[in-house]
DNA sequence: TCATCAATTAGACGTTTGTCGAAATATCGA
DNA sequence: TCGATATTTCGACAAACGTCTAATTGATGA
């Protein structure tokens, strides 16, 4: 069963996405079919750790990803079935 | 053949899409087959007409919408190739 | 237990954004 | 041309946002 979006998870979607640099982290999870560590994303962009800490939470409390802890370390993954779903309903318009 | 967004033009989309006021009033005009002035979308929402007119210049340079003067009328219809558009690439995550 | 590395939180700062009222512009009809 | 109506622009303001450094928490291994 598809996910369904309430307004509030909708709005938060549209504005999680409307930051370039979370864009692009979002892709960068999604382009990965294994989760994706923390300190990845770091290396591969210019910004400090709490900013992409502060942006893995919007991106994260939109329901886009999901964390998991593996010790040290924090993994993400895309939750493809809420983007998608995020579509579904900006098709709609 | 389909539109192709660049880079700008996309950031530009997902900003405009991230205020909910500027997603009502996408749906409002996407809603109606015919053109939709600009004092439909006034009587219908609570905010001033400057405001409004605000909002209507984010929609039209994100590319969202296309506005027509008629007399002293200003009227808005959906491009909808622009929407498809940021939905594929969107899906393309 | 401690030193170390990974990630988050707290607090601060400048920028962008949404909003409005008032003034300006555009168009029409008398 | 003048007055009325529709829309935009200007200038201001508060709230939200992105960013950082410094401090804190979480977890491991020596």
């Amino acid at each position: 069963m598809a996910v369904k979006l309430n307004d509030d998870q909708f709005h938060r979607i549209a504005r999680a996405l409307a930051d370039p640099r979370r864009y692009e982290l979002l892709r960068r999870i999604g382009r990965s079919e294994k989760c994706v560590p923390c300190g990845d994303l770091l290396g591969c962009s210019e910004i400090s750790a709490a900013t992409l800490s502060h942006h893995m939470k919007e991106l994260e409390t939109a329901g886009l990803i999901e964390s998991r802890r593996e010790g040290k370390f924090v993994k993400y993954r895309l939750r493809r079935d809420v983007l998608d779903a995020y579509l579904a309903k900006l098709a709609q318009i």
